[in-house]
DNA sequence: CTTAGGG
DNA sequence: CCCTAAG
């Protein structure tokens, strides 16, 4: 395992004129010519930089011998680097071209050159942050509103309106965090004033692409020694020939923030590591105490304020540098740990772990560069990316120059990028809504899975709680569930927790029946309507009243029956139906309500009295052809069991009540003693009763007759 | 496929 | 509401 490595400059010749220095990585075992260019850039004056020309490209012939590199392979010893370096430190300044969504070196020469479209950037980058945080704002109002409204009025005679408490609780905080997190960045943004920053920020969305394309690695590559060279990593069949590209801690950084003390690269570059001992969760560090970590990681001050760009650029540096290369430390989800915590560990490497630490200490007090040239990684993300992880491995075996021990497990290990958590998480995304959709439209299996999009989705994303938004590129970090319910109407949860496995349920049943739809309206649209009207109207109108007009509806336009004036009255009743909505929600929440349980509404009731008075008992599939024509979730089998425990509950109840109102022991609708009432004798009228009823519900028939509701 | 009935 | 048998 621990190798080490003479390295030697073997094609590079002496250089005096240095100029600029490209490092070309290319992979030449992938046969896709795309390779990763690592471009030096030359400083000019202060602040300037201008990437490699041509010119300088030629040059990477004459470079410079004098100096050797030291390398740090893994755990083994240093190999000897010595270069005078010196003078062309100041003068050259490499250009991360980190895949993790940074920028190649064309966007860099190109943004650099033209400062307009990063004043564009920076603008469109602001009014996003304000519109977003304006729909936020807005959203919350309502929300706000809906919850005090709630809080005034009985929830027991609104009851509807607990599903806007429950989104308003569902709301706030998400809106409360999100607020906060935008704000925060936005300020950063606005404090960062730095040009190239922003672009570190804004570049990935086009940059990530190709960089993903190249296999999604990253190359920590820093420069030892600023000196121009090309470096082809053309043989890389793990011999370590090609040279001359060490680590920079942190490249990007140097140039971004425009410090001069970055520019001065690896001389005064004295990472003290002795105050990274153990563990280091960077998530629990303050401002100022990243502020210590990042000068002890790449040993000068540092005045940016966002923590999650001080997390990633500690945790960056600490990844690329050789100090805490990946034999010492792992880190994984911002959290610094000596790998002898993890399991992956080979017993060798921890055996090695200490030794190794104490003496990267004092060399590094000696000055030495060390440096580490493993450019095996593993991308080790949390939970569902573990998959992921393993393809972009092995898609990526050209870059696992790993020596020895590198292959069992001693991998440099680095955050997903953000094109690439955007494009995983993205297409979950897709995944679900795609399931969510198809089990709306597939006919055949409506049954099993009409109920689990609605109430599955949540608990399969619980484990990952968050992701990070590309907004801003600083890590905002949103509640996946507000992804996954984006574009979704957040207005009425209960509905849609309601009628979701109704849909699509009644979906199921329309395709299965192949009916010519005289509805154009699509059945979702319809329930939603007739909830809608249910929950916002109260009982005021006896159904009765419009029978004789329902009749000639009937008759008229059977088809068109819910769609028209009849659902007015019919949903009349339907405060009772809204109420027994209500209370099964809660029970559907924690499951216990039964499987496909659909309670039957007033209306429907009413409708189906109709049809059996018209059609008479037993001619079900007419009924149902007819005046379910656009409840298509009820069965004919539906309609006669329904019919049957009217029938039941009629004769039950009749005699113990005197038409008074909804006396229904354990039913989850009462139904009106009319209702009832007349089921009663349209059972008798088609002698489904026994004759010894009939008398008594004959009177009580006259009875409801006279008490005035006709 | 529809209806009737039991669970 | 589901399942099944009978027509």
């Amino acid at each position: 395992m621990e190798t080490v490595v003479a390295v030697e400059y073997g094609e590079r010749n002496k250089l005096e004129n240095s100029s600029a220095t490209v490092i070309t990585c290319s992979d030449y075992s992938k046969q896709i010519a795309d390779p990763v260019v690592y471009k030096l850039a030359r400083v000019v004056g202060e602040g300037i930089y201008i990437p490699a020309t041509d010119d300088d490209m030629k040059a990477e012939d004459s470079i410079d011998h004098r100096s050797s590199l030291h390398f740090v392979l893994d755990n083994s010893e240093t190999a000897v680097c010595s270069s005078n370096y010196d003078t062309f430190g100041q003068e050259f300044m490499p250009i991360d071209c980190e895949l993790e969504g940074l920028f190649s070196g064309v966007f860099h020469y190109y943004f650099l050159m033209a400062p307009l479209f990063v004043a564009i950037f920076w603008f469109l980058l602001l009014l996003c942050y304000l519109s977003f945080i304006a729909l936020l704002g807005f959203i919350n109002v309502i929300a706000l509103f809906l919850h005090f409204l709630t809080l005034c009025i009985p929830a027991s005679r609104l009851s509807f309106l607990l599903s806007f408490k429950m989104l308003s609780r569902v709301a706030l905080p998400i809106y409360a965090s999100m607020s906060i997190l935008v704000a925060s960045t936005l300020l950063v943004h606005l404090n960062e004033k730095n040009i190239t920053e922003l672009l570190k920020f804004e570049e990935p969305s086009t940059q990530g692409e190709r960089s993903d394309a190249a296999g999604d690695t990253i190359v920590d590559l820093g420069i030892l020694n600023p000196k121009f060279e090309e470096v082809t990593w053309s043989d890389f069949d793990g011999q370590l020939d090609q040279s001359g590209f060490t680590k920079q801690s942190d490249p990007l950084l140097g140039h971004a923030e425009s410090e001069p003390s970055t520019s001065t690269v690896c001389a005064s570059w004295k990472p003290d590591f002795s105050t990274l001992k153990g563990d280091i969760y960077l998530d629990n560090l303050s401002v100022r105490e990243l502020h210590a970590t990042f000068k002890a990681t790449f040993g000068r001050e540092t005045s940016v304020k966002d923590k999650q760009w001080l997390k990633r650029r500690i945790s960056m540096g600490l990844s690329n540098s050789c100090d805490v290369s990946a034999t010492t430390f792992i880190i994984e989800n911002n959290k610094l740990q000596k790998k002898d915590n993890v399991e992956d560990c080979n017993s060798e490497d921890k055996n090695h772990d200490k030794d190794y630490v104490t003496g990267l200490e004092g060399r590094n007090v000696s000055g030495d560069n060390i440096l580490s040239v493993g450019h095996s990684q593993t991308i080790q993300m949390e939970g569902h990316f573990s998959g992921c992880s393993k393809t972009v491995d092995s898609a990526t075996p050209k870059h696992h120059i790993a020596f020895d021990d590198d292959t069992q497990g001693n991998k440099r290990i680095r955050k997903p990028t953000r094109r690439y958590i955007e494009e995983v998480s993205e297409s979950d995304y897709q995944e679900y809504s795609g399931r969510l959709v198809s089990s709306v439209k597939s006919s055949g299996n409506g049954q099993r899975t009409r109920v689990r999009p609605v109430h599955n989705i949540q608990p399969i994303r619980k484990p990952l709680v968050t992701r990070q938004d590309s907004l801003g590129g600083s890590g905002i970090e949103i509640p996946y569930v507000s992804r996954i319910r984006r574009g979704r109407p957040r207005g009425n949860i209960m509905s849609l927790m309601i009628l979701q496995p109704c849909g699509m349920r009644m979906a199921a049943r329309l395709v299965k029946k192949t009916h010519d739809g005289n509805d154009p309206q699509s059945d979702d649209e319809i329930e939603n309507q007739e909830h809608k009207a249910a929950t916002a109207t109260g009982w005021l109108q006896h159904p009765l009243i419009k029978e004789s007009e329902r009749n000639q509806q009937y008759s008229e336009q059977s088809a068109d029956l819910n769609n028209n004036s009849d659902d007015g009255h019919m949903d009349s009743y339907a405060d009772i139906d809204s109420d027994d909505n209500i209370l099964t929600v809660p029970t559907a929440k924690g499951g216990i309500r039964r499987k496909h349980h659909r309670p039957w509404t007033l209306s429907e009731v009413a409708k189906l009295v109709e049809g059996v008075s018209r059609y008479g008992a037993g001619r079900w599939s007419e009924i149902k052809r007819i005046a379910f024509a656009t409840c298509s979730h009820r069965t004919s089998v539906d309609l006669k069991d329904k019919w049957r425990n009217l029938l039941r509950a009629s004769f039950a109840q009749l005699p113990a009540e005197k038409g008074v109102q909804n006396c229904k022991k354990h039913s989850s609708i009462p139904i009106p003693a009319p209702i009832l009432l007349r089921v009663r004798a349209l059972a008798e009228t088609h002698s489904q009763v026994s004759p010894d009823l009939k008398a008594v519900k004959f009177r009580s028939n006259m009875n409801y007759m006279k008490s005035g509701y006709l």
